[in-house]
DNA sequence: GCCGGGCGTCAGGATCCCGTCAAGACCACC
DNA sequence: GGTGGTCTTGACGGGATCCTGACGCCCGGC
Protein backbone atom coordinates (compact mmCIF):
# COMPACT_ATOMS: atom_id res chain seq x y z
CA UNK A 1 0.00 0.00 0.00
CA UNK A 2 1.83 3.30 -0.66
CA UNK A 3 1.08 6.27 0.99
CA UNK A 4 0.38 10.10 0.08
CA UNK A 5 0.31 13.01 2.00
CA UNK A 6 -2.08 15.46 1.08
CA UNK A 7 -1.42 19.53 1.83
CA UNK A 8 -4.15 21.69 1.59
CA UNK A 9 -5.23 24.24 3.47
CA UNK A 10 -9.57 23.25 2.69
CA UNK A 11 -10.89 21.37 5.18
CA UNK A 12 -13.61 20.22 3.31
CA UNK A 13 -11.12 19.34 0.26
CA UNK A 14 -9.50 17.47 3.10
CA UNK A 15 -11.64 15.49 4.18
CA UNK A 16 -13.02 14.33 0.69
CA UNK A 17 -9.68 13.57 -0.46
CA UNK A 18 -8.80 11.35 2.80
CA UNK A 19 -12.00 9.79 2.07
CA UNK A 20 -11.56 9.02 -1.37
CA UNK A 21 -8.20 8.16 -1.36
CA UNK A 22 -8.45 5.83 1.54
CA UNK A 23 -10.86 3.95 -0.36
CA UNK A 24 -8.46 4.08 -3.23
CA UNK A 25 -6.25 2.23 -1.02
CA UNK A 26 -3.95 4.55 -0.14
CA UNK A 27 -2.86 5.55 3.60
CA UNK A 28 -3.58 9.23 4.12
CA UNK A 29 -1.49 11.59 5.65
CA UNK A 30 -2.73 15.51 5.98
CA UNK A 31 -1.16 18.59 6.69
CA UNK A 32 -2.64 21.86 6.43
CA UNK A 33 -0.13 24.60 5.64
CA UNK A 34 4.01 24.66 4.33
CA UNK A 35 5.39 23.70 7.89
CA UNK A 36 3.06 20.96 8.70
CA UNK A 37 3.85 19.71 5.21
CA UNK A 38 7.57 19.48 5.44
CA UNK A 39 7.36 18.20 9.09
CA UNK A 40 5.20 15.40 7.80
CA UNK A 41 6.78 14.87 4.43
CA UNK A 42 10.13 14.08 6.93
CA UNK A 43 8.25 12.16 9.53
CA UNK A 44 6.03 9.95 7.39
CA UNK A 45 7.83 8.97 4.44
CA UNK A 46 4.98 9.40 2.00
CA UNK A 47 5.50 7.84 -1.48
CA UNK A 48 4.25 10.93 -3.31
CA UNK A 49 2.40 14.33 -2.23
CA UNK A 50 -0.14 15.94 -3.04
CA UNK A 51 0.43 19.27 -2.90
CA UNK A 52 -1.93 22.91 -2.67
CA UNK A 53 -0.03 25.86 -4.12
CA UNK A 54 -2.58 28.22 -1.97
CA UNK A 55 -1.16 27.55 1.31
CA UNK A 56 -1.55 30.47 4.55
CA UNK A 57 1.83 30.27 5.65
CA UNK A 58 4.05 29.57 2.46
CA UNK A 59 4.37 29.74 -1.06
CA UNK A 60 3.85 26.28 -2.64
CA UNK A 61 7.20 27.19 -4.64
CA UNK A 62 8.72 27.23 -1.36
CA UNK A 63 7.26 24.12 -0.21
CA UNK A 64 8.58 22.20 -3.48
CA UNK A 65 11.87 23.76 -3.02
CA UNK A 66 12.04 22.53 0.92
CA UNK A 67 10.86 19.43 -0.58
CA UNK A 68 13.28 18.25 -3.33
CA UNK A 69 16.93 18.17 -1.63
CA UNK A 70 15.32 15.30 -0.14
CA UNK A 71 12.76 13.89 -1.46
CA UNK A 72 12.97 12.11 -3.89
CA UNK A 73 9.00 10.58 -4.91
CA UNK A 74 6.98 12.38 -7.15
CA UNK A 75 4.77 15.79 -6.45
CA UNK A 76 1.54 16.16 -7.54
CA UNK A 77 0.34 19.75 -7.73
CA UNK A 78 -3.24 20.93 -6.92
CA UNK A 79 -3.68 24.31 -7.76
CA UNK A 80 -6.65 26.48 -8.19
CA UNK A 81 -4.33 28.73 -10.35
CA UNK A 82 -4.45 27.75 -13.94
CA UNK A 83 -1.96 30.55 -15.61
CA UNK A 84 0.06 28.92 -18.14
CA UNK A 85 3.05 30.80 -15.99
CA UNK A 86 1.89 29.21 -12.64
CA UNK A 87 2.30 25.38 -14.48
CA UNK A 88 5.67 26.01 -16.34
CA UNK A 89 7.05 27.25 -12.88
CA UNK A 90 6.03 24.72 -10.65
CA UNK A 91 6.59 21.84 -13.29
CA UNK A 92 10.61 23.57 -13.37
CA UNK A 93 10.40 23.72 -10.04
CA UNK A 94 10.20 19.56 -9.44
CA UNK A 95 6.49 19.29 -9.27
CA UNK A 96 5.57 15.83 -11.55
CA UNK A 97 2.70 17.25 -12.42
CA UNK A 98 -0.05 19.93 -12.48
CA UNK A 99 -3.57 19.69 -11.86
CA UNK A 100 -5.91 22.81 -11.88
CA UNK A 101 -9.28 23.20 -9.27
CA UNK A 102 -12.07 21.76 -9.58
CA UNK A 103 -10.66 18.61 -10.66
CA UNK A 104 -12.07 14.99 -11.57
CA UNK A 105 -10.85 12.78 -8.85
CA UNK A 106 -11.11 10.15 -11.41
CA UNK A 107 -8.50 11.80 -13.09
CA UNK A 108 -6.54 12.74 -10.32
CA UNK A 109 -6.40 8.71 -9.40
CA UNK A 110 -4.89 7.95 -12.48
CA UNK A 111 -2.71 10.48 -12.37
CA UNK A 112 -1.40 9.46 -8.74
CA UNK A 113 -1.04 6.11 -10.32
CA UNK A 114 0.88 7.53 -13.09
CA UNK A 115 2.98 9.21 -10.75
CA UNK A 116 3.65 6.33 -8.43
CA UNK A 117 4.12 3.50 -11.35
CA UNK A 118 7.36 5.09 -11.94
CA UNK A 119 8.75 6.72 -8.58
CA UNK A 120 11.09 4.38 -6.71
CA UNK A 121 8.93 0.80 -7.16
CA UNK A 122 9.72 -0.46 -3.62
CA UNK A 123 7.77 1.40 -0.73
CA UNK A 124 11.12 0.88 1.69
CA UNK A 125 12.25 2.90 -1.15
CA UNK A 126 14.42 4.35 1.46
CA UNK A 127 16.43 1.40 2.36
CA UNK A 128 17.89 -1.56 0.25
CA UNK A 129 18.27 -5.25 1.83
CA UNK A 130 20.32 -8.08 0.23
CA UNK A 131 21.47 -10.91 2.16
CA UNK A 132 24.47 -9.79 2.82
CA UNK A 133 24.39 -6.11 3.60
CA UNK A 134 21.85 -3.03 3.69
CA UNK A 135 21.82 0.10 2.09
CA UNK A 136 19.83 3.27 3.95
CA UNK A 137 19.74 5.52 1.06
CA UNK A 138 18.43 8.35 3.12
CA UNK A 139 20.60 7.62 6.30
CA UNK A 140 23.44 7.15 4.15
CA UNK A 141 24.45 4.36 5.97
CA UNK A 142 25.97 1.05 4.86
CA UNK A 143 25.94 -2.10 6.88
CA UNK A 144 27.47 -5.41 6.41
CA UNK A 145 26.17 -8.28 8.45
CA UNK A 146 24.89 -5.63 10.51
CA UNK A 147 28.26 -3.88 11.04
CA UNK A 148 28.93 -0.06 9.61
CA UNK A 149 31.36 0.10 7.05
CA UNK A 150 32.82 3.62 5.99
CA UNK A 151 32.02 4.86 2.29
CA UNK A 152 33.91 7.63 0.82
CA UNK A 153 31.65 10.39 -0.66
CA UNK A 154 32.92 9.10 -4.16
CA UNK A 155 32.11 5.70 -3.34
CA UNK A 156 28.82 6.39 -1.77
CA UNK A 157 27.85 8.02 -5.06
CA UNK A 158 28.66 5.44 -7.04
CA UNK A 159 27.00 2.95 -4.91
CA UNK A 160 23.50 4.73 -4.53
CA UNK A 161 23.14 5.04 -8.19
CA UNK A 162 23.50 1.57 -8.61
CA UNK A 163 21.55 0.46 -5.81
CA UNK A 164 18.44 2.97 -6.85
CA UNK A 165 17.46 0.71 -9.64
CA UNK A 166 17.95 -2.82 -8.77
CA UNK A 167 18.53 -4.98 -11.30
CA UNK A 168 18.98 -2.74 -14.01
CA UNK A 169 21.87 -2.73 -16.02
CA UNK A 170 23.48 0.90 -15.51
CA UNK A 171 25.73 2.23 -18.69
CA UNK A 172 28.87 3.12 -17.53
CA UNK A 173 28.24 6.49 -19.36
CA UNK A 174 25.47 7.02 -16.91
CA UNK A 175 27.26 6.30 -13.73
CA UNK A 176 30.12 8.34 -15.07
CA UNK A 177 28.13 11.57 -15.83
CA UNK A 178 26.17 11.03 -12.38
CA UNK A 179 29.36 10.40 -10.06
CA UNK A 180 31.54 12.31 -11.65
CA UNK A 181 29.83 14.98 -14.34
CA UNK A 182 29.45 14.67 -18.26
CA UNK A 183 32.87 15.73 -18.75
CA UNK A 184 34.31 12.11 -17.37
CA UNK A 185 31.70 10.12 -19.92
CA UNK A 186 35.32 8.99 -20.95
CA UNK A 187 36.97 8.07 -17.83
CA UNK A 188 35.95 4.48 -17.90
CA UNK A 189 38.88 3.98 -15.10
CA UNK A 190 37.19 5.51 -12.57
CA UNK A 191 34.56 2.83 -12.56
CA UNK A 192 37.05 -0.16 -12.50
CA UNK A 193 38.66 1.59 -9.26
CA UNK A 194 36.02 2.39 -7.29
CA UNK A 195 34.01 -0.60 -8.21
CA UNK A 196 37.01 -2.71 -6.77
CA UNK A 197 36.91 -0.45 -3.40
CA UNK A 198 32.96 -1.17 -3.30
CA UNK A 199 33.19 -4.78 -3.88
CA UNK A 200 36.19 -5.08 -1.23
CA UNK A 201 33.94 -3.49 1.18
CA UNK A 202 30.67 -5.02 1.06
CA UNK A 203 31.41 -8.18 -1.10
CA UNK A 204 31.59 -11.18 0.67
CA UNK A 205 34.57 -12.52 -2.21
CA UNK A 206 35.34 -9.37 -3.99
CA UNK A 207 36.93 -11.40 -6.51
CA UNK A 208 33.64 -13.00 -7.27
CA UNK A 209 31.10 -10.46 -7.17
CA UNK A 210 27.54 -11.92 -5.92
CA UNK A 211 25.79 -8.50 -6.19
CA UNK A 212 27.61 -5.84 -8.03
CA UNK A 213 28.03 -7.25 -11.63
CA UNK A 214 30.10 -6.46 -14.39
CA UNK A 215 28.12 -6.25 -17.80
CA UNK A 216 31.63 -6.45 -20.34
CA UNK A 217 31.31 -3.52 -22.29
CA UNK A 218 28.10 -2.06 -21.19
CA UNK A 219 27.89 -1.21 -17.55
CA UNK A 220 27.50 -2.75 -14.03
CA UNK A 221 24.23 -4.01 -12.46
CA UNK A 222 23.35 -4.56 -8.73
CA UNK A 223 21.50 -7.27 -8.07
CA UNK A 224 19.21 -8.69 -4.99
CA UNK A 225 18.99 -11.67 -5.72
CA UNK A 226 22.85 -13.19 -5.46
CA UNK A 227 24.45 -15.37 -7.83
CA UNK A 228 25.02 -18.75 -6.30
CA UNK A 229 28.42 -18.66 -4.46
CA UNK A 230 31.40 -19.52 -6.77
CA UNK A 231 32.31 -23.47 -6.90
CA UNK A 232 36.15 -22.42 -5.84
CA UNK A 233 34.82 -21.34 -2.56
CA UNK A 234 34.25 -25.09 -1.78
CA UNK A 235 34.34 -24.38 1.78
CA UNK A 236 34.09 -28.42 2.15
CA UNK A 237 30.21 -27.55 2.61
CA UNK A 238 27.70 -30.92 3.25
CA UNK A 239 25.49 -30.48 0.17
CA UNK A 240 28.92 -29.83 -2.61
CA UNK A 241 28.69 -34.03 -2.51
CA UNK A 242 29.06 -34.72 -6.06
CA UNK A 243 32.20 -34.61 -7.67
CA UNK B 1 19.63 16.94 -27.41
CA UNK B 2 16.79 14.91 -26.96
CA UNK B 3 14.38 13.14 -30.08
CA UNK B 4 11.12 13.21 -29.74
CA UNK B 5 8.61 11.88 -31.92
CA UNK B 6 5.45 13.58 -32.65
CA UNK B 7 2.57 11.62 -33.97
CA UNK B 8 -0.66 13.87 -34.88
CA UNK B 9 -2.97 13.78 -38.56
CA UNK B 10 -2.68 17.58 -38.63
CA UNK B 11 -0.36 19.13 -40.87
CA UNK B 12 -0.80 22.45 -39.38
CA UNK B 13 -0.30 21.35 -35.88
CA UNK B 14 2.65 18.79 -37.16
CA UNK B 15 4.76 21.93 -38.46
CA UNK B 16 4.13 24.14 -35.89
CA UNK B 17 5.19 21.41 -33.34
CA UNK B 18 8.31 21.05 -35.46
CA UNK B 19 9.21 24.17 -35.51
CA UNK B 20 8.56 25.09 -31.59
CA UNK B 21 10.55 21.78 -30.59
CA UNK B 22 13.01 22.34 -32.59
CA UNK B 23 13.66 25.68 -31.22
CA UNK B 24 13.55 24.21 -27.92
CA UNK B 25 16.21 22.49 -28.92
CA UNK B 26 14.54 18.35 -30.06
CA UNK B 27 15.32 16.55 -32.54
CA UNK B 28 11.98 15.95 -34.20
CA UNK B 29 10.64 13.37 -36.24
CA UNK B 30 7.21 13.24 -37.18
CA UNK B 31 4.57 10.74 -38.16
CA UNK B 32 0.81 11.02 -39.49
CA UNK B 33 -0.26 7.80 -38.65
CA UNK B 34 -0.69 4.90 -36.12
CA UNK B 35 0.98 2.45 -38.46
CA UNK B 36 3.68 5.06 -39.67
CA UNK B 37 4.19 6.30 -35.64
CA UNK B 38 4.73 2.37 -34.51
CA UNK B 39 7.44 2.02 -37.01
CA UNK B 40 9.32 5.38 -36.59
CA UNK B 41 9.54 4.78 -33.13
CA UNK B 42 11.36 1.38 -33.43
CA UNK B 43 13.49 3.06 -36.31
CA UNK B 44 14.39 6.34 -35.35
CA UNK B 45 14.47 5.96 -31.25
CA UNK B 46 12.93 8.76 -29.88
CA UNK B 47 13.29 9.78 -26.31
CA UNK B 48 9.92 10.88 -25.91
CA UNK B 49 6.93 10.07 -27.96
CA UNK B 50 4.22 13.19 -28.53
CA UNK B 51 0.76 11.16 -29.19
CA UNK B 52 -2.60 12.57 -30.59
CA UNK B 53 -5.33 10.35 -29.94
CA UNK B 54 -7.26 10.60 -32.72
CA UNK B 55 -5.31 9.47 -35.76
CA UNK B 56 -6.95 8.07 -39.10
CA UNK B 57 -5.88 4.24 -39.08
CA UNK B 58 -5.19 3.46 -35.35
CA UNK B 59 -6.98 3.97 -32.01
CA UNK B 60 -4.70 5.94 -29.87
CA UNK B 61 -4.65 3.18 -27.51
CA UNK B 62 -4.00 0.95 -29.70
CA UNK B 63 -0.45 2.80 -30.63
CA UNK B 64 0.08 3.15 -27.28
CA UNK B 65 -0.91 -0.49 -26.88
CA UNK B 66 1.82 -1.54 -29.53
CA UNK B 67 4.51 0.80 -28.10
CA UNK B 68 4.32 0.52 -24.39
CA UNK B 69 6.05 -3.17 -24.53
CA UNK B 70 9.15 -2.47 -25.97
CA UNK B 71 9.51 1.30 -25.74
CA UNK B 72 11.55 2.79 -22.53
CA UNK B 73 10.86 6.35 -22.72
CA UNK B 74 7.78 8.65 -21.25
CA UNK B 75 4.55 9.03 -23.56
CA UNK B 76 2.73 12.01 -24.10
CA UNK B 77 -0.80 12.18 -25.03
CA UNK B 78 -2.06 15.13 -27.01
CA UNK B 79 -5.59 15.10 -27.43
CA UNK B 80 -8.97 17.18 -28.17
CA UNK B 81 -11.17 14.99 -26.04
CA UNK B 82 -11.29 16.06 -22.69
CA UNK B 83 -14.00 13.50 -20.89
CA UNK B 84 -12.34 11.99 -17.78
CA UNK B 85 -12.83 8.38 -19.09
CA UNK B 86 -10.33 8.93 -21.59
CA UNK B 87 -7.60 10.54 -19.51
CA UNK B 88 -8.34 7.70 -16.89
CA UNK B 89 -7.88 5.23 -20.27
CA UNK B 90 -5.01 6.76 -21.62
CA UNK B 91 -3.58 7.20 -18.26
CA UNK B 92 -3.90 3.77 -17.04
CA UNK B 93 -2.71 2.07 -20.96
CA UNK B 94 0.88 3.29 -19.87
CA UNK B 95 0.80 6.89 -20.81
CA UNK B 96 2.68 9.43 -18.65
CA UNK B 97 0.89 12.60 -19.17
CA UNK B 98 -2.39 13.91 -20.79
CA UNK B 99 -2.34 17.00 -22.40
CA UNK B 100 -6.02 18.81 -24.01
CA UNK B 101 -6.38 20.66 -26.97
CA UNK B 102 -6.03 23.66 -27.35
CA UNK B 103 -2.61 23.31 -25.37
CA UNK B 104 -0.65 26.34 -23.98
CA UNK B 105 3.06 25.48 -25.82
CA UNK B 106 4.68 27.10 -22.51
CA UNK B 107 3.01 24.23 -20.80
CA UNK B 108 3.47 21.24 -23.59
CA UNK B 109 7.64 22.24 -23.28
CA UNK B 110 7.17 22.11 -19.31
CA UNK B 111 5.77 18.64 -19.30
CA UNK B 112 7.72 17.28 -22.28
CA UNK B 113 11.00 18.56 -19.68
CA UNK B 114 9.18 16.59 -16.68
CA UNK B 115 9.02 13.62 -18.82
CA UNK B 116 12.52 13.41 -19.82
CA UNK B 117 13.87 14.61 -16.34
CA UNK B 118 12.87 11.35 -14.63
CA UNK B 119 14.09 9.51 -17.78
CA UNK B 120 13.72 5.76 -18.83
CA UNK B 121 11.41 3.30 -17.29
CA UNK B 122 11.68 1.25 -14.18
CA UNK B 123 12.49 -2.27 -15.15
CA UNK B 124 9.62 -4.68 -15.96
CA UNK B 125 7.47 -1.85 -17.20
CA UNK B 126 8.85 -2.35 -20.65
CA UNK B 127 9.10 -6.24 -21.58
CA UNK B 128 8.70 -8.47 -24.52
CA UNK B 129 7.30 -12.04 -22.99
CA UNK B 130 7.06 -15.20 -25.30
CA UNK B 131 6.34 -18.26 -23.78
CA UNK B 132 10.66 -19.43 -23.41
CA UNK B 133 12.43 -16.46 -22.95
CA UNK B 134 11.55 -12.73 -22.02
CA UNK B 135 13.24 -9.28 -22.68
CA UNK B 136 13.45 -6.96 -19.94
CA UNK B 137 14.43 -3.46 -22.28
CA UNK B 138 14.59 -1.01 -19.24
CA UNK B 139 16.50 -3.69 -17.37
CA UNK B 140 18.62 -4.77 -19.93
CA UNK B 141 17.96 -8.32 -18.86
CA UNK B 142 17.22 -11.28 -20.37
CA UNK B 143 15.90 -14.56 -19.17
CA UNK B 144 15.18 -17.63 -20.53
CA UNK B 145 12.73 -20.00 -18.51
CA UNK B 146 13.41 -17.32 -15.21
CA UNK B 147 17.08 -18.45 -15.88
CA UNK B 148 19.06 -14.86 -16.72
CA UNK B 149 21.12 -14.95 -19.69
CA UNK B 150 24.39 -12.86 -20.23
CA UNK B 151 24.61 -10.93 -23.66
CA UNK B 152 27.51 -9.40 -24.90
CA UNK B 153 26.76 -5.65 -26.19
CA UNK B 154 26.23 -6.83 -30.08
CA UNK B 155 24.16 -9.08 -29.50
CA UNK B 156 22.07 -7.10 -26.92
CA UNK B 157 21.84 -4.26 -30.02
CA UNK B 158 20.87 -6.90 -32.56
CA UNK B 159 18.15 -7.97 -30.33
CA UNK B 160 16.86 -5.02 -29.44
CA UNK B 161 16.13 -4.08 -32.77
CA UNK B 162 14.46 -6.78 -33.55
CA UNK B 163 12.48 -7.32 -30.59
CA UNK B 164 11.29 -3.58 -30.78
CA UNK B 165 9.17 -4.23 -33.55
CA UNK B 166 7.44 -7.96 -32.89
CA UNK B 167 6.11 -10.23 -36.08
CA UNK B 168 7.56 -7.26 -38.38
CA UNK B 169 10.27 -7.80 -40.82
CA UNK B 170 13.62 -6.35 -40.31
CA UNK B 171 15.66 -5.45 -43.23
CA UNK B 172 19.21 -6.47 -42.94
CA UNK B 173 20.91 -3.25 -44.06
CA UNK B 174 18.38 -1.77 -41.32
CA UNK B 175 19.57 -3.92 -38.69
CA UNK B 176 23.51 -3.67 -40.16
CA UNK B 177 23.25 0.21 -39.63
CA UNK B 178 21.16 0.20 -36.33
CA UNK B 179 24.11 -1.94 -34.91
CA UNK B 180 27.01 -1.64 -36.64
CA UNK B 181 26.75 1.84 -38.58
CA UNK B 182 25.73 3.06 -41.91
CA UNK B 183 29.81 1.99 -43.23
CA UNK B 184 28.62 -1.62 -43.02
CA UNK B 185 25.72 -2.52 -44.62
CA UNK B 186 27.19 -4.54 -46.68
CA UNK B 187 28.53 -7.20 -44.21
CA UNK B 188 25.82 -9.32 -43.76
CA UNK B 189 27.67 -11.98 -42.48
CA UNK B 190 28.05 -10.49 -38.85
CA UNK B 191 23.91 -10.65 -38.77
CA UNK B 192 24.65 -14.73 -39.73
CA UNK B 193 27.24 -15.29 -37.09
CA UNK B 194 25.27 -12.93 -33.86
CA UNK B 195 21.70 -14.21 -35.66
CA UNK B 196 23.30 -17.72 -35.08
CA UNK B 197 24.95 -16.81 -31.48
CA UNK B 198 21.32 -15.39 -30.20
CA UNK B 199 19.79 -18.60 -30.78
CA UNK B 200 21.82 -20.82 -29.83
CA UNK B 201 21.62 -18.56 -25.89
CA UNK B 202 17.42 -18.06 -26.83
CA UNK B 203 15.73 -20.76 -28.90
CA UNK B 204 14.92 -23.84 -27.38
CA UNK B 205 16.29 -25.82 -30.51
CA UNK B 206 18.75 -23.27 -31.97
CA UNK B 207 18.82 -25.61 -35.18
CA UNK B 208 14.98 -25.05 -35.61
CA UNK B 209 14.50 -21.40 -34.68
CA UNK B 210 10.74 -20.48 -33.33
CA UNK B 211 11.45 -16.80 -32.34
CA UNK B 212 14.06 -15.73 -34.32
CA UNK B 213 13.16 -16.00 -37.84
CA UNK B 214 14.94 -16.01 -41.19
CA UNK B 215 13.62 -14.03 -44.12
CA UNK B 216 15.94 -15.39 -47.31
CA UNK B 217 17.30 -12.29 -49.14
CA UNK B 218 15.27 -9.54 -46.84
CA UNK B 219 16.00 -10.07 -43.24
CA UNK B 220 15.05 -11.50 -40.34
CA UNK B 221 11.71 -11.35 -38.12
CA UNK B 222 11.02 -11.85 -34.34
CA UNK B 223 7.66 -13.17 -33.75
CA UNK B 224 5.98 -13.44 -30.24
CA UNK B 225 4.08 -16.46 -31.14
CA UNK B 226 6.68 -19.26 -31.71
CA UNK B 227 5.88 -21.32 -34.61
CA UNK B 228 5.34 -25.14 -33.41
CA UNK B 229 7.99 -27.16 -32.62
CA UNK B 230 10.06 -28.88 -35.56
CA UNK B 231 9.06 -32.73 -36.09
CA UNK B 232 12.24 -33.59 -35.78
CA UNK B 233 11.86 -33.01 -32.31
CA UNK B 234 9.83 -36.34 -32.01
CA UNK B 235 11.16 -36.96 -28.29
CA UNK B 236 8.29 -39.12 -27.37
CA UNK B 237 5.29 -36.79 -26.84
CA UNK B 238 2.16 -38.94 -26.83
CA UNK B 239 0.88 -36.59 -29.41
CA UNK B 240 3.57 -37.61 -32.16
CA UNK B 241 1.96 -40.60 -32.91
CA UNK B 242 2.92 -41.20 -36.08
CA UNK B 243 6.33 -42.43 -37.67
C1' DG C 1 21.53 -33.18 -62.99
C1' DC C 2 24.29 -29.02 -62.57
C1' DC C 3 25.04 -24.52 -60.70
C1' DG C 4 24.97 -20.40 -57.89
C1' DG C 5 23.30 -17.60 -54.17
C1' DG C 6 22.11 -17.31 -49.52
C1' DC C 7 22.39 -19.18 -45.03
C1' DG C 8 24.31 -21.61 -40.79
C1' DT C 9 28.43 -23.21 -38.49
C1' DC C 10 32.96 -23.26 -36.79
C1' DA C 11 37.48 -21.87 -35.25
C1' DG C 12 41.33 -18.89 -35.09
C1' DG C 13 43.72 -14.59 -34.05
C1' DA C 14 43.57 -9.51 -33.15
C1' DT C 15 41.57 -6.37 -30.31
C1' DC C 16 39.19 -4.48 -26.61
C1' DC C 17 37.78 -4.51 -21.91
C1' DC C 18 38.17 -5.45 -17.08
C1' DG C 19 40.38 -6.16 -12.52
C1' DT C 20 44.38 -5.07 -9.93
C1' DC C 21 48.08 -2.58 -8.00
C1' DA C 22 50.79 1.27 -6.79
C1' DA C 23 52.50 5.85 -6.83
C1' DG C 24 51.68 10.69 -6.84
C1' DA C 25 48.54 14.86 -6.24
C1' DC C 26 45.36 17.10 -3.63
C1' DC C 27 42.86 18.48 0.48
C1' DA C 28 41.35 19.08 5.28
C1' DC C 29 42.44 18.90 9.67
C1' DC C 30 45.43 18.87 13.39
C1' DG D 1 54.31 22.22 8.75
C1' DG D 2 52.93 17.56 9.31
C1' DT D 3 49.59 13.79 8.67
C1' DG D 4 45.97 10.93 7.20
C1' DG D 5 42.58 10.12 3.94
C1' DT D 6 40.77 10.57 -0.64
C1' DC D 7 41.03 11.09 -5.45
C1' DT D 8 43.46 10.72 -9.85
C1' DT D 9 46.43 8.48 -13.14
C1' DG D 10 49.18 5.05 -15.39
C1' DA D 11 50.68 0.34 -16.37
C1' DC D 12 50.07 -4.56 -16.67
C1' DG D 13 48.11 -9.40 -17.30
C1' DG D 14 44.24 -12.24 -18.19
C1' DG D 15 40.06 -13.04 -20.27
C1' DA D 16 36.12 -12.04 -23.03
C1' DT D 17 34.54 -10.24 -27.33
C1' DC D 18 34.70 -9.18 -32.04
C1' DC D 19 36.04 -9.77 -36.71
C1' DT D 20 37.24 -12.76 -40.45
C1' DG D 21 37.59 -16.48 -43.66
C1' DA D 22 36.50 -21.13 -44.91
C1' DC D 23 33.37 -24.87 -45.35
C1' DG D 24 29.03 -27.42 -46.11
C1' DC D 25 24.07 -27.35 -46.64
C1' DC D 26 19.68 -26.16 -48.73
C1' DC D 27 16.89 -24.44 -52.39
C1' DG D 28 15.52 -22.43 -56.69
C1' DG D 29 16.81 -21.69 -61.57
C1' DC D 30 18.47 -23.59 -65.76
Amino acid sequence: MSRVLVVDDDPQLRRALRITLRAAGFDVVTAEDGRTALAEAAAAHPDVVLLDLGLPDLDGTEVLAGLRPWFTGPVVVLSARGDSSDKVGALDAGADDYVTKPFDMAELLARLRVALRRGTAEPGQARVVTDHFTVDLAAKQVTVDGVPVRLTPTEWALLSELVRSPGRLVGQRELLQAVWGPAYERETNYLRVYLAQLRRKLEPDAAHPRYLLTEPGMGYRFSKDPLPPHPSQAQGGPLEGGR
